[in-house]
DNA sequence: CGCGTGATTGAAACCCTTCAAGTTTAGTGG
DNA sequence: CCACTAAACTTGAAGGGTTTCAATCACGCG
């Protein structure tokens, strides 16, 4: 397994063997099948989800039946809906799979050992928080500040390898545009 | 004075006046005249900056020259390019007043300190940290989700004397639209 | 009073959406 | 392997919504 939760962990976060044995019973691994949902809107976010390989996709509905994207989670990415996670209250978001996804999947218990076994992971569990809301905030900037097409140019050069996992209309929702919209804005590219 | 940040960190992150002796020497207060620029985009962010009284506000410019605002900070608020700060990083943001603005200054060494001496800061430190993330998230579905009159629906409603203490075209710039559209969204909106 | 800034309005252009119709693609079962 | 089907993508036309640019109006301040 590429990308395996532990080995991520002993990467990232420092963690060592030692501790890994702590922690093993905690660390409750899945898999997915493709469209299975893991988290449903008005359900409070219980887990994270850290994939190992596949793809979830962190997104909403509305009022309309549209479904709108906040994220999507490729390998080694971690999904969890924090504010409810955190607050414990029902999320508004949902979470699913879009490929047959494997997931370690880890609940408060398992980031509270592990924050007490190992300050490193304290620090990276925070600086993961960090860097989240770096993300969020470059996304803000960009939703309110750029262009349709500056935003898809800016998405398939950060995330090279998702355009060609996800349905382009996915990738429209992501955006904030239509399907219809991308294509054409496709098209006006590919003529250049 | 109303919300002076001592009396905000007792309710908050129940520091007791003992804690906040050790702590006093780490806060700086500041008077921020009107206009004046706290962070310039280039800079790395040092500081937090909690606002007792006034209106901070943070924004990047593009390359156009237009400014894109993604958060107003009025009493209460703390605003601190996060990324930048925590990273060490140069922000990409400005961060300045627009109102005469009496401020707290925090630096690393307050947060650090803070957070050694009292388990209830280092709480109320991530508390904020995930309460700023759902601000972001519930932002980010917003503007792919909404259109612009349901975010300046949304944005009147729920920050009531905003409105009346900013130039309109900054709260078009908040929303993502030229001052013009929000003009006619509002004189539409007027029309029954 | 006059100036400057911000808000409003109008007209044209542009971007994006909507709806409806094709076309392409991928997957399924024969 | 082909034929069929459903889903995804593309395209067109019409219509909104937004922007742009320019002009005008409203207001506060020196």
């Amino acid at each position: 397994m590429r990308y395996e939760f532990k080995r991520y962990l002993q990467e990232n976060a420092e963690i060592t063997e030692e501790q890994l044995k702590q922690l093993e019973g905690e660390i409750q691994k899945r898999v997915i099948e493709e469209n299975k949902i893991l988290l449903h809107s008005g359900e409070v976010c219980e887990h994270f989800y850290y994939v190992e390989e596949g793809l979830l996709r962190f997104y909403s509905i509305d009022e309309k039946g549209k479904e709108n994207i906040l994220e999507f989670a490729p390998e080694k990415w971690i999904v969890v809906d924090r504010a409810s996670f955190y607050f414990n209250e029902p999320s508004e978001f949902y979470i699913d799979a879009l490929e047959e996804t494997t997931v370690a999947v880890l609940d408060k218990e398992f980031i509270d050992i592990a924050s007490e076994i190992s300050p490193q992971f304290r620090k990276y569990n925070e600086r993961i928080l960090q860097n989240h809301i770096r993300h969020l905030q470059n996304r803000i900037n960009r939703l309110i500040g750029k262009s349709a097409e500056e935003r898809y140019l800016h998405f398939i050069e950060r995330y090279q390898d998702i355009p060609n996992r996800v349905p382009q209309r996915m990738i429209a929702s992501y955006l904030g545009i239509t399907p219809e919209s991308l294509s054409r804005i496709r098209r006006e590219l590919s003529h250049n």
